[in-house]
DNA sequence: TTATATCATACAAATCCTATAGGAATTATA
DNA sequence: TATAATTCCTATAGGATTTGTATGATATAA
């Protein structure tokens, strides 16, 4: 698995989202400011986040962007298959069993990057957005307020 | 990480001359025509390779290739970071070590990337390509032997 | 001398990734 | 109603990476 820019970008946006989850939408261009994403791609990338059911908009002015879930219903491992696919660094899951199963002159190779993607989608599987949030909250110094997004 | 053509057709290859460790130099023509690897491709695939210190060479007619330490001396990750580089989704591991230390707006993101950085490591710095031999070979069927490679 | 192998570089083709552009549709507000 | 701000949608350019081919040089056993 390997994480592109654009699910680089995907995430940090989800973040934004999470840390001002319940409080409405906010809007792509603070987004896009904020963290140097280029506007134009984020615009690309919240279309995909909606079609994967992550966000849902509010179009016309003021419009913008939410959580279509709260932040704990959402795990990394679930934005990162939508945005750069499977968590597995060959193949996906169920080809990787396949491999293995099918006993060839490599399917002891085949086991262990299946060991290798399964370690990985435990951790992002379990990891949701809150999770993340608060993970960084408890990483700031005491007294900064940095994770402190659009308030 | 993710693992390219490249690293695969680099990973099966060391696999036959790691079944092969001990018998003699093993030529790329055989590989390729067993492996359904693209000649030339695989030859440069094999100078990188060399210069990263796995296998050696012997040149001219009757030359060939072999392992230049035991296959329980090579990991799969001395060989993915060779050829694919870092072992991470992101970045590599003192990138991220960075990223988190610097207390960010991301940081709990990058501490979890961090986390799966180290997972995969584990699994892929402590598997050697002997290893993987005997894995293969205990997946085989009782009297099948598709893994003997050039006896 | 010949056949066969590695070594090295250059390059072509295909694919994927990043980013930009332009405009359509929608909605709040003056 | 007019305007401004925003999401929505598609096309496409440019670049980077990956994959594979071509050509020839060099080394060595027979
Ligand atoms: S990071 Fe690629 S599968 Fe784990
Ligand atoms: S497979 Fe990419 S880092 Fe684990």
């Amino acid at each position: 698995m390997k994480i592109s820019h654009r699910g680089e970008y995907a995430l940090k946006c989800l973040m934004a989202l999470s840390f001002n989850y319940g409080k409405g939408v906010v809007q792509l261009r603070s987004i896009s400011e904020k963290e140097g994403i280029p506007y134009k791609f984020l615009e690309q990338i919240m279309i995909a986040l909606k079609q994967g059911g992550l966000v849902k908009s509010q179009k016309g002015k003021l419009g913008g962007y939410q959580l279509s879930r709260s932040p704990e219903e959402i795990s990394l491992g679930e934005v990162i298959r939508l945005i750069d696919g499977p968590l597995a660094p060959l193949g996906n899951e169920s080809e990787l069993k396949k491999l293995v199963k099918e006993r060839g002159r490599h399917s002891g190779l085949y086991a262990v990057l299946l060991d290798v993607r399964n370690a990985c989608s435990a951790i992002l599987d379990k990891q949701s957005l809150r999770d993340i949030c608060v993970k960084t909250i408890e990483l700031q110094e005491k007294g900064t307020e940095a994770y402190m997004y659009f308030i």
